[in-house]
DNA sequence: TCTGGGGTCCTAGGACCC
DNA sequence: TCTGGGGTCCTAGGACCC
């Protein structure tokens, strides 16, 4: 039995992946810049990253670095079946994966040392497994913690092998950039760069209090551990989702309550749905509302009680979007609207509406209203019921294919 | 001339209670 | 005479991750 300090882990994480996807599709696409996505890049090739094309990059952008790149994309049942086929070739060799994204999984490899050898020999042989039966390049680190096994995984990229010694971990963590640390973004970095803080060796030399100074208690303390390789986080199932969301770019559209109201009714709708399918109900609403130039406002309300209701949830979604609006009269235009619940409770442990009163008798009836839709939905599909302005919204732009992968 | 959608966590101030 | 401290909850904003 392998102690919590001698535990190895595997962090797996596949090369560009929706790109890779794309270019095994259609082979005349390989050694080509290529991006996933439109308005913005979802995945680019390595050959389109050699451009400087980066994920998130406004697509005006990437055609600019790149005037040659081919936007391509859509298959997104073939990304989920193949990272699928990629987590199957996992759990032959450890039951324990911990699966983060659709292209990203840790393993805890420390128990099957004895069947398949030393930790490098198992990074390599799910690597070689993963290429022959999906063709996908994957990239593996692997460490005695969770933090090192990430960072050695994206220095191995791509279609590469980083292992780490036991012993050896603050000298491979010494030379590299702060930008690898997990939780270090531009904002951050941007901090440690003004303090001469460029290499994570430096960021470990710095100490605790100087980074909590600098990035606040938690972030600083938490940044010092990871610097100091002192973390230990363990391979685990991932836990229940503390807020579900959605949202719907719309591109400038004039401030129109009309608008507003079919909107938050449309990923109300949504995003209820999902919540009622995973047996929860929710006490806090939180609608953002984003302007042009990017800024946006979020405004939210905890309710007395926790609710399901897609018709409770969107009229406390509709109120708060009208103060959202209140607040910025000189706003003409927003560009997106965003609802997400969260403070999320087990439905079964809900105490039970007093069978008497106007309101209570209201709200029985909209339950019954969910769960008849749900259902109908989940026989006929999503457009075969449902509210009114929510059936006949317009705002559905994006691929429902590409909803559902982000979803999962 | 600012671009998608889904999440997590932290901070800071205020209300309220003891 | 408004002085002390601690805890919880709520709200708004922001950084970060995939």
């Amino acid at each position: 039995m392998a102690s919590s300090g001698d535990s190895t882990i595997l962090h797996a994480d596949l090369d560009a992946f929706y790109a890779s996807v794309e270019q095994l599709l259609d082979p005349s696409l390989r050694g080509l810049p290529i991006a996933v996505g439109g308005g913005v890049v979802l995945a680019a090739s390595y050959e389109a990253r050699a451009y400087g094309v980066a994920a998130g990059m406004p697509g005006w952008r990437a055609r600019a670095l790149c005037p040659d790149i081919r936007f391509v994309g859509g298959h997104f049942g073939e990304y989920q079946r193949r990272a699928d086929q990629v987590v199957d070739v996992f759990h032959d060799f450890t039951p324990r994966v911990e699966r983060i994204s659709i292209d990203e999984a840790f393993l805890d490899v420390s128990g099957a040392v004895h069947l398949f050898g030393p930790p490098g020999a198992i990074g390599a042989a799910i690597r070689r497994r993963v290429r022959e039966e999906t063709g996908l390049p994957l990239s593996v680190g692997v460490a005695r913690t969770k933090h090192l096994a990430k960072v050695a995984s994206q220095v191995a990229k791509p279609d590469g092998l980083v292992v780490v010694e036991p012993g050896g971990e603050r000298a491979f963590l010494a030379p590299l950039p702060v930008g690898l640390v997990w939780g270090v973004g531009p904002a951050t970095q941007l901090r440690l760069h003004q303090s001469g803080i460029q290499t994570i060796g430096q960021l470990a030399a710095a100490g605790s209090p100087l980074l909590e100074s600098l990035l606040g208690p938690a972030n600083g303390s938490k940044l010092a551990r990871l610097a100091a390789d002192v973390d230990r986080r363990r391979v685990d199932a991932p836990e229940r989702a503390r807020s579900i969301g959605a949202q719907a770019a719309l591109g400038r559209r004039r401030v129109d309550r009309e608008l507003v109201r079919e909107t938050l009714g449309y990923l109300t709708d949504r995003v209820a749905g999902r919540m009622r399918a995973s047996r929860r109900a929710a006490r806090t609403v939180t609608v953002r509302v984003r302007f042009t130039g990017l800024r946006s406002v979020t405004r939210g309300a905890t309710l007395a009680r926790p609710s399901s209701a897609t018709l409770t949830l969107t009229e406390t979604a509709v109120e708060l979007a009208g103060r959202a609006l209140a607040d910025h009269p000189a706003e003409r235009e927003i560009t997106l609207l965003a609802v997400s619940l969260s403070n999320l409770r087990d439905e079964e442990c809900l105490q039970p509406e007093l069978p008497w009163g106007r309101q209570a008798r209201a709200q029985a009836a909209r339950w019954g209203v969910d769960r008849t839709v749900d259902a109908i939905r989940t026989k006929f599909g999503r457009g075969a019921v449902g509210y009114a302005t929510v059936v006949f919204s317009g705002v559905d732009r994006v691929p429902e294919g590409f909803r559902e992968l982000a979803e999962h």
